[in-house]
DNA sequence: GGAATTCTGTCATGCTATGACAACTGTCGT
DNA sequence: ACGACAGTTGTCATAGCATGACAGAATTCC
């Protein structure tokens, strides 16, 4: 099983901590306003161990988003072979979202980000930093080399990235549909395609 | 005409001495390992001077690009009206970046961002600081609110989407094709649908 | 030319982030 | 148990980014 020492489960719970305690504050002062110091403080360790469990102050604050794109990764992964490329993501996506949306903890987060443009580009960085590995999925259930041909790139960016923006703008304009519907629909839109209005009639085999 | 008095062209000077000496510095020692020290003391300012025209090291270094999405909105804005908004969006890309992509120093700049993964997020994010001004240009070809519908911004994130997808694949791909070609494809590939392989039969009018 | 406005440099300060080194704590073999 | 070893932490030092305050210099306007 998980024999993990003593050693191991303290760094985890450290770690944890961490979070939660960044997480709380964050909440409360906001992002800028929480100083590193203020959340080693409360967790009682010194600022430079802080830098060594996060290597930013956006790190910890995006620690939980980076497990959701490895979920959503998997997921999609696990989608049955042959399916359409969007299909499949926009699947694992909902999948995921619907596990998340629940989560009191997840949902402060997403506000956090939203709220905050240093974490909104930290995000998006990381996602980019994830494109490579997108991209190379996608390429094999579309049968192409994605060194060669950008298509699976662009389906990774079109995916990651306008799905989040989409499904903010959705968000500001009021809409209280749960986020899972949400990212359904965007994703459908992008499936039927998006050349408004009267775009040249496509038909696709 | 133009009567700016001495004190206004000095400061246009400054700017842009700042913004060149910037730009040399970036591409000879790269991003992270230039200082502002050194950006200031090479144009003969204060360190304090810098940031009363540039509010952080990102901002110099991405001075001529928001002039570039400026150019992109004002040729979009300028297609004729009833023209389907992702031709539209792709023409004036194409236009912007083919009178663009034969100056030395914006092809500086576009590899020294594409090379750092900080200054493509910071990118990212300016032009994402700009969606409602290009969702209400978008919303009115489209004849929706983009307040109420998010239609808009989706086609508006989706259009920058492709719009990084060319730079990547150009940067990737040497200099085999120019890159408003890569543009073009880029939008064209939007166009006709992203659902591969095999999406469903879609017809729209 | 002189008053008012605007810009600049200096000084001071706070926060993020990293390197170096010593002290401490868990791990493992005996 | 004991002690050598590896891994973790705290302290100290340092560099860079960014901002506020204030005095002095330059420009503008009359």
């Amino acid at each position: 099983m998980e024999k993990l020492g003593l050693r191991e489960r303290k760094k985890q719970r450290t770690r944890e901590a961490l979070i939660d305690a960044a997480q709380a504050l964050f909440c409360v002062h906001g992002f800028e306003a929480t100083t590193i110091d203020q959340i080693a403080e409360s967790v009682e360790v010194s600022s430079r161990t802080f830098f060594r469990y996060f290597t930013s102050k956006e790190d910890v604050a995006l620690a939980l988003a980076d497990d959701q794109i490895t979920a959503v990764l998997e997921a999609f992964a696990a989608q049955p072979a042959g399916l359409p490329v969007l299909t499949a993501m926009r699947t694992a996506a909902v999948e995921v979202v619907r596990t998340y949306e629940t989560d009191a903890r997840f949902n402060g987060l997403q506000g956090l980000i939203s709220a905050n443009p240093a974490l909104t580009a930290a995000r998006i960085e990381r996602a980019t930093a994830r494109f490579d590995e997108v991209a190379r999925l996608i390429g094999a259930r579309m049968g192409v080399d994605p060194a060669a041909d950008p298509r699976p790139y662009l389906v990774a960016s079109v995916a990651l990235c306008a799905v989040q923006t989409a499904v903010v703008a959705w968000r500001a304009a009021g809409d209280q549909a749960p986020e899972s519907e949400l990212t359904r629909q965007a994703f459908d839109l992008l499936s039927t395609g998006l050349d408004y209005p009267a775009g040249p009639t496509v038909t696709r085999r």
